[in-house]
DNA sequence: AAATGTATACGAAATAGTTCGTAGTTGCAA
DNA sequence: TTGCAACTACGAACTATTTCGTATACATTT
């Protein structure tokens, strides 16, 4: 199961925060969305509530209604989702092609030397990988 | 103005394939849907007639109408709006972070031994332009 | 025990995107 | 000059997603 835009981004704080309530979620998109230049209007927490119902209802989040305030918790591994979230875009926006995305990713000047070496010494490993078996 | 995802589906053959008739652009995406594993329904004619219509009212395409089948050419520019789309997805799927993106995108062993090549050039290049400039 | 604050549940409106039917036009071939 | 095939225009249905109002329950304070 796929998730949808506002479904990401809070399944990214469950990811990043670990299990939280409506609550912490709900301010926590709001603190983001102020964040961005322009803010975004910010969100009710009933529609916080209501997608995190349904997230639960489609697997993407487990809760434990064990306390009062219910406590939500990812259920789909950040990986394996950025993967085949990654796989459709790819093909949507580049054809495709790894490596224009890669290209693109990186040809911006936004990536710092570190991020650089990092992604330098992977292709040494996945190349390394390559000529040894 | 960013464009849905079929409208993306579209620019991206006007981008490849160059300015086209609505015949020409319905066919060639039901080609690729074709081509899918599963295949996608079919597109009626009507519905992708609408969509460049669409499209090029939010000014994504312009058309030519001096002929009986008017002709349609994307409107804006490939690389600009691959970054756009690119810049909202790392921030939507992986909190911002390019490199966590590129690794993902090469970490899977999908990409070639080119495409490999084609990267560790480009990075070359950003590490000389840094320490040159 | 009443009032208050904070929860969940859930229907339903609002919004965005996609799809297509139908009407009407144009060009061409019989 | 009639008929057919292919075209555009456009309203409206349909789907998916997001948003929120309202009802109701629970816990805490007064």
């Amino acid at each position: 199961m796929t998730p949808t835009e506002s479904e990401l981004a809070i399944l990214h704080l469950l990811w990043t925060r670990g299990p939280a309530t409506v609550r912490t979620v709900n301010e926590a998109l709001n603190e983001a969305n102020q964040e961005q230049d322009p803010p975004e209007k910010t969100i009710g927490y009933t529609t916080t509530l209501k997608l995190l119902q349904l997230m639960a209802e489609k697997g993407l989040v487990t809760r434990d209604e064990s306390q009062r305030s219910h406590v939500y918790t990812a259920a789909v591994a950040q990986e394996r989702t950025q993967r085949s979230l990654l796989g459709r875009f790819v093909t949507k926006a580049f054809g495709g092609s790894r490596s224009e995305l890669v290209l693109r990713a990186l040809g911006d000047g936004q990536a710092t030397p570190e991020e650089l070496a990092e992604i330098k010494q992977l292709i040494q490993k996945l190349e390394n990988d390559r000529t040894d078996g």
